[in-house]
DNA sequence: CAAATAAGGATATTCTTTATCCTTGATAGA
DNA sequence: TCTATCAAGGATAAAGAATATCCTTATTTG
């Protein structure tokens, strides 16, 4: 059970996009070198956050991402789920039907045990990830980066960015 | 990021094991039957608890598997890794390595922070699954399922039991 | 000795993930 | 207006993981 590669690329490129000025734009060209990644299917992760409406677009020349909201008001949920999709990791089959002492017109009452207890940890994953935002993220980068390589990386953004 | 469905079979098979009286054991063809599951298949899991000493087997006529702890120390945690297997679910290419903005000689003082907030995450459900007692669904169950069908389940498991 | 069992190797099938290619429509700048 | 650039997204292919089956071996019971 391994999430997408995409879901570590697309938390990699909101970190990035964090740091473009207002009204800015950075395109799948520049964030697929930047992180030396595949431009084409990078491109599909960034399409999620779209869809997710995490990120605004503009087409043409000096188009491309920016984000939709402040760091602040973006969780790391938000960005895992855009891209991995909202399904549980524990899907219920429900085999306790098929227990042969059951009887044919018998009705479940609730979710299988086993079922609630697996989403129970699911839900505390997930509440975890509510719990961080992309500006903590950009808060902990800051610190633990050196000075010069936040800023050179910093300019080489800016020289893509739209 | 979906669990592999030999983990909800190993659960269920588990919580039958528990009901087992002492010094008995039940076949793989026993637990098949009983959830509905290919037999071949579902071997795999329980070779998968076997293999991590959470179950006890014999060969022969009258052999299969039983706990080899009681249901109270045994854990949802130990269970599920038993047949899914330890690794986080976030795995970490190191993208950051791929900034061209690096120095070449730069080398990372930890773990990448995206990294560590995912994996964060990840202990947080292991930690929710580890606070959970195959004896606790047992009780569950125990209340929950019909006590017709609770004892014809049981008698059930019973007349196959080695 | 015969039947039943777990263990595990080999292989096949199906589904997901990863990746590439191409078309379309929109936008900026010359 | 023209051209280059961009996001969006459809089609398809390649690789890998999950699912499933079959078969052999060694062990145990009766």
């Amino acid at each position: 059970m391994i999430l997408k590669s995409q879901v570590e690329w697309a938390l990699h490129c909101c970190a990035i996009l964090a740091g473009l000025p207002d009204g800015r734009y950075l395109s799948t060209k520049a964030l697929a070198e930047f992180h030396g990644l595949p431009k084409e299917y990078l491109s599909k992760a960034l399409q999620s956050l779209s869809q997710a409406g995490l990120v605004d677009t503009t087409l043409g020349p000096s188009g491309g991402y920016r984000l939709a909201r402040p760091p602040a008001d973006l969780t790391f949920l938000e960005i895992v789920e855009a891209v991995e999709g909202r399904q549980r990791t524990f899907v219920c089959t429900n085999i306790r039907a098929n227990n042969p002492c059951r009887p044919k017109d018998y009705c479940e009452s609730s979710p299988c045990a086993v079922a609630r207890i697996m989403w129970e940890a699911d839900e505390a994953w997930r509440e975890k990830l509510r719990g961080v935002r992309l500006s903590d993220l950009v808060g902990i980068l800051s610190k633990e980066i050196p000075s010069e390589l936040w800023k050179s990386s910093f300019e080489w953004v800016l020289e893509r960015a739209g």
